[in-house]
DNA sequence: GGTTTTTACGAAAACGTTTCAGTAAATAAA
DNA sequence: TTTATTTACTGAAACGTTTTCGTAAAAACC
């Protein structure tokens, strides 16, 4: 049982209590060296006894160190995000760092908010998972002229930035859901990308000519759509592409939203699926495993994403602020691979 | 374009260029009043060349306040919570806080780990929707014996604690979903409920209980079970259910995962959905609009629920901490509503 | 012109921690 | 015993803000 607190208890409250400095006290709590057995005892009981609490702002402020990461991501509801993120605050709860999650709606707005009071609380580094609207970086130079070390990851910067960046191989992913539906047979397959501003989909789009390319098939501009990738969005491409015949044989889309809004589209006006219509998505959304009939997706392995993430940050962070090169900024690509499910 | 920094930049470096001191800096950034308007914009164009960035640590220090709340749940990939989340960081940040957010996954461990970081960060208040096995809410006291107001929400102490609480109308959601299925004609209703230790499955299930009373339905006991509400454990309730006849004629799950499973298992089987098995959901879940047939379920409004903590989070703040009476512990009960799919 | 009030600013303390430099005591070496 | 070394601790400064108190100078009043 807890004593009641009768307001503060710093370590100079502890220190008078003992009689001790609170130099001393600080030695205790922080593990050091050459402070005698029965002191630390002592010190460890009051420590217990008044249930202190190191203020984090204090140690943080004269350290210079905060043992937090800040991760700023478009939408924590994104599957894709939401493992990804967990796998990051395990890794790292692991290696004593805690994580502040942030969200920036996919507002640019915001997200340069989020990266300044990232900045003002002094974090040890940050995380990002850019907006589909940034496409100048300039807003994380705080970060990076302060010795922050920034990692990107899923949405990154298309132009050099001195950053760590760790990125799903979206070129692959885009030429496997391809290839697929071209060894399919599939030759008039419409593709539903983001748009091209952002690094994911200029990849898989890539990707995705690459292999219409190797299968010798012409690419037909009226089959290929660039936007937003919302189901709004992905239903209008689909009526433009079914109010008249030839009708596409297949719908590649680059995120698993669009994909299940094709799906749901062709249900609607009875074309059957996967007989007269394939489809490939890209996420491997948990929606897509239980939707009738189940969906042919990229994954991308979060969780690997996550892990490659934190190796990285903690190489990163070992070094000191000083010594830190053009070589902690590597390029990194995880893997990914195709899902075949009964769409295709 | 901004200037190259060269290491450090403090309100006292700028007013040591502008031969003022620290504290008319200081009053400027705050907008305090009595400093001339001349000096006023020195020193704001002197902190925008330079991309001088306040230092919370060193601020919050100072002044004990963080403008900074908390937040814990489970899992942020939890629908319910991710919808919630969104909510409670847009309007917390209409009016000028930000939000940390930390995931317990589900763990007591981490939950009690997380809420001391967030004591030793002194944010100046908390939200946590708490894990399954979180019984003894004693964690949080740290927070609450040092005048740092907490809000409970989604699963939340069933013991009085001195804190806010938000929570969704179990109960009503409970009997809604009950007495829909009731009203169809079922009278062999299974009940999937999450472990009886958690304040949501609790209320849940005793509105399915008024519901089957008012019906004079019995409960059969063998058609009643609880644990945790993974897909796994709804596939073995499933069998049982299914072991032999006979056959329960609707499912009614305390979670859409399980009613997922549930339905899932129904198609395996080859049980008529609804015809022969009608199944009703909980929370509203993306996937339970999207699988076939379309999932009866219990929409809880999690946008309202985060506009409602919110509210009450910013009138507690308002107070200073002395004023805070109990009329701050108020207990808030959010709606639910049945939303009728095709699973019924 | 003298008195009061207001305005604009500075000096310094404070927040709670860590750490450098120093010192007294205990121990080891001579 | 004297001197050197180690051990266990203290004092005080520092981190970057905010804020109280004080005080000149300017403005307002009589």
């Amino acid at each position: 049982m807890k004593k009641k607190q009768s307001g503060k208890n710093s370590i100079h409250d502890i220190a008078r209590v003992l009689r001790l400095s609170p130099a001393t006290i600080s030695r205790v709590l922080n593990n050091h060296p050459h402070v005698h057995k029965t002191t630390r005892s002592k010190v460890m009981a009051m420590v217990e006894q008044v249930g202190y609490k190191r203020n984090a702002m204090a140690s943080g402020l004269r350290t210079n160190k905060t043992n937090t990461v800040g991760l700023i991501v478009p939408r924590i509801s994104m599957f894709v995000h939401a493992e990804v993120i967990t796998t990051i605050q395990n890794e790292l709860h692991a290696h004593g760092y805690n994580l502040i999650i942030c969200q920036s709606n996919d507002s640019l707005e915001m997200e340069i908010e989020l990266t300044n009071t990232l900045y003002a609380s002094r974090v040890d580094a940050v995380i990002a998972a850019c907006t589909l609207f940034t496409t100048d970086f300039s807003h994380f130079d705080v970060l990076t002229e302060n010795n922050i070390p920034v990692i990107f990851y899923d949405r990154v910067p298309v132009k050099p930035y001195p950053a760590c960046i760790v990125k799903g191989d979206d070129f692959r992913g885009g030429y496997l859901g391809a290839a697929h539906l071209l060894e399919l047979g599939c030759r008039r397959i419409a593709y539903i990308s983001g748009p091209l501003n952002c690094s994911i989909y200029i990849d898989r789009f890539a990707g995705f000519q690459k292999a219409m390319q190797q299968y010798n098939t012409p690419l037909l501009n009226n089959l290929v759509f660039y936007h937003e990738l919302s189901a709004a969005n992905a239903r209008k491409a689909m009526n433009k592409l079914f109010a008249k015949e030839p009708y596409p044989d297949a719908v590649f889309a680059a995120n698993d939203v669009s994909a299940l809004e094709a799906l749901h589209f062709a249900k609607e006006i009875n074309v059957q699926v996967p007989s007269e219509l394939k489809i490939v998505g890209y996420s491997n959304d948990p929606r897509s495993s239980i939707v009738t009939p189940s969906m042919t997706t990229i994954e991308q392995f979060p969780a690997n994403i996550g892990k490659v993430i934190v190796s990285e940050l903690l190489k990163i962070l070992k070094k000191d602020d000083s010594s830190r090169t053009v070589a902690d900024f590597p390029q990194i690509t995880t893997a990914v691979g195709l899902i075949r499910r009964m769409s295709t």
